[in-house]
DNA sequence: TCACGTCAAGCAGAT
DNA sequence: ATCTGCTTGACGTGA
């Protein structure tokens, strides 16, 4: 079990995830920020290595406007030994790596122009962790995509796509049950159709779900793993109280997630934490898995 | 120097 | 019809 947050140190003042504006676009511009951006990760890399945190979700961002028609720079040639470099350090310190694109990337979308959008994203995420040589253990995480008033026909969308999809993008991505729309069964439904492992929102879950138990999740999703895939991948995080349903806490509450590991044996997975003081939260977390001997280091 | 409107992109559900 | 949330944070213009 490793436990990590996504993307953002709030400790260092580093950042992955500076960027410009599209109308300020220049090569000279990407190249400088690309740099600051992979200076940023190796740092929070160690950070978190030296606190424990071996899961990490690199941001998105990290190359800004990568897969956008106007960027025809070669940024994974041009920053190779940095990639490298990073990736380095990545397997020596066996850190597990997610990346998860956006609210944009609908490989399912009626829309020509999103599919295609939405495929070129795919692309320059999976180039990241390829030209940092990561294995297959390191994954790319979306949500099935919109539903189109019609959710049977489009998840048979989804796995004609998906089928289609390039091979770099295909050995890493993984699917995500959401909060309204797909649930965990749905997500199993098209996992039968094309063996893409399913990553287990717990959070998402406990708002969208058929019933059943966390026990009966962990079981069927952990099943969509193999073992080139690395051990199942959940995201994990709570209600804030008072407010919308789906909004996130501010901070972990450390009872709720020794429930939830009790609750959770004997299975083994690695957990994002979406949670707002991100690494803050992780540290507690790893305090209270450790005391619950869910802790392999 | 700072406040604040805006930023490449889509969809669903609430207001 | 418009706003909000989704990993929101960071840019950059105007004062």
């Amino acid at each position: 079990m490793k436990i990590g947050y996504p993307c953002i140190n709030q400790t260092l003042d580093c950042s992955t995830n500076k960027t410009f504006r599209l109308r300020s676009y220049s090569e000279s511009r990407l190249k400088d920020t690309l740099q600051n951006n992979l200076n940023c990760l190796l740092k929070i890399l160690d950070y978190n290595v030296k606190n424990n945190i071996l899961f990490f979700r690199i941001s998105s961002d990290l190359v800004p406007f990568a897969s956008h028609p106007v960027c025809r720079f070669q940024w994974y040639d041009y920053f190779k030994k940095d990639f490298k470099k990073i990736g380095q350090f990545i397997k020596k310190h066996n850190i597990r790596i997610s990346m998860h694109p956006d609210q944009f990337t609908l490989i399912n979308s009626p829309r020509k122009d999103v599919l295609e959008r939405s495929v070129s994203e795919l692309i320059y995420h999976a180039r990241i962790l390829d030209v940092m040589e990561l294995d297959e253990t390191a994954k790319i995480q979306i949500h099935v995509g919109g539903v189109y008033g019609d959710k049977q026909r489009s998840m048979i969308v989804f796995v004609e796509r998906y089928k289609k999809l390039p091979k770099a993008v295909l050995r890493r991505l993984v699917i995500e049950n959401d909060d309204r729309s797909y649930t965990l069964a749905d997500c199993l439904r098209i996992h039968k159709k094309t063996n893409i492992p399913v990553l287990f929102d717990v959070f998402h879950h406990s708002l969208n779900n058929s019933g059943e138990s966390l026990k009966e999740c962990l079981k069927s999703a952990t099943k969509t793993w193999k073992k080139k895939d690395g051990i199942l991948m959940t995201d994990y995080s709570l209600q804030k109280k008072n407010a919308k349903k789906g909004t996130h806490v501010y901070t972990i509450s450390i009872s709720d997630f020794k429930k939830f590991l009790r609750e959770s044996k004997p299975y083994d997975f690695d957990i994002m934490l979406e949670i707002k003081d991100k690494e803050k939260s992780a540290k507690k977390a790893i305090l209270a898995a450790k005391s619950d001997k869910r802790w392999k280091c």
